[in-house]
DNA sequence: TCCGTTTTGTTGCATTTGCAACAGATACCT
DNA sequence: AGGTATCTGTTGCAAATGCAACAAAACGGA
């Protein structure tokens, strides 16, 4: 097994690594596209998981069949129903956009103190604390863009951010369907708007080709 | 200074806290009911804060004027800029609810490794996992509210949540006006949807007070 | 290539929502 | 007690939104 190129263990001797895999109850998995990594509906394990490779999303789904799209796990994302989402009360899964490769750690053994005093067990929290605090920070952006009034705001919102993050012009990551499920709009509403920023000459959108004008800046 | 109550320096001896507060840069501070902890605007400094005692919010004022409460900051919880609420490019700010003590660390000390190799760093950085465990939950918890497309389910989620927490009948924690910005929707709009929720018997509301109807379960 | 599934574009319609405005109630400070 | 600021309850109205439905286009697997 190869450490090095996994940002869990930055810092740590491949020999550590192993050492340590024992002390978190680390299991290794992979999963194929479309399949369902957690299901924290009946998923009492107190897990962590690790996106090594791979994206997958984190979709809720209530009693009316309604799907939200909560989050979008990429690599080197950290998830978990510990960590997030938890108590809801809906149906929540995790599902594999594209075939990837997990690390799973036991919530309960990161914060022990460790009896064997592995030497670089405190190393691995603070890369975990790293984690944390990107995922913390993705989760403030979505909240960011969950808290504007419309669709409007929300689309214009969505676009400036990518817009800096990808360049001016950039692809959409996901499907109309799937970003209006982002958005927490209805799709329909969400196109009708699309086609009023158009005509108000805010962006140009051409299937997932999305390009913001000048104007706006 | 006494440690002994703050969770962050949870299993740390009173000397080695004195210790590292060079280390990481610690700042302690006080603040009074109205007064702005933070702003974020114009405030680079890269710091993470931990709420010691009192209550605070975090608040967006966008260029249209309209407030939004991002969240709510108590006792034992952790916050700044770097965690959270980035970049979105409007105005944020952290206004003190109650008197309030708080605690800045810097960020990057933090992560970096110790050079004075303190015995307790590792221990501190445990700790703040901790504190971003539980701060991830809470805007998990956050996002599932806002996802909610309606303000009906919104409120229900809410009400569901608080119920859970406070017990059957509790008081709301803020004003109706305050809910409002915390649930992102028009408070006339709310207010509204308040009344039609209690003619159909699914809440009881009196003020602050606040009832579910047990036909909700 | 063919077939089934998903996505997209579109529309009508009832409902919800944001917005603006105002008066009365309440809380807060001096 | 008086005065100011905030909160609450309410309304009308225009606009946005959710919902349902359907056909065409695109996609993906056998």
């Amino acid at each position: 097994m190869d450490f090095s190129q996994i940002e869990l263990f930055d810092g740590i001797s491949a020999a550590s690594c192993t050492d340590m895999l024992v002390c978190f109850g680390a299991e290794f998995d992979s999963f194929r596209t479309g399949e369902v990594v957690c299901d924290y509906s009946d998923d009492p394990k107190r897990r962590v998981g690790i996106m090594r490779t791979g994206r997958a999303s984190m979709i809720r789904i209530d009693e009316s069949g309604n799907e939200t799209l909560l989050e979008e796990v990429e690599e080197g994302d950290i998830f978990g129903e510990v960590l997030c989402f938890g108590d809801g009360g809906d149906y929540v899964k995790l599902i594999c956009d594209e075939d990837c490769d997990v690390v799973f750690l036991k919530y309960d053994q990161i914060t022990k103190r460790c009896e064997k005093a592995c030497e670089h067990h405190s190393r691995l929290v603070a890369n975990l604390f790293e984690l944390m605090a990107k995922k913390t920070l993705s989760l403030g952006e979505r909240i960011q863009l969950l808290s504007r009034r419309t669709t409007r705001e929300k689309l214009m919102y969505y676009f400036r951010l990518e817009s800096a993050r990808r360049g001016g012009e950039f692809t959409l990551p996901m499907s109309h369907t799937r970003l209006a499920e982002y958005l927490c709009v209805d799709r329909s509403a969400m196109v009708r708007e699309l086609k009023r920023l158009t005509d108000d000459g805010l962006v140009r959108v051409d299937g997932k080709k999305i390009r913001l004008t000048q104007a706006e800046f």
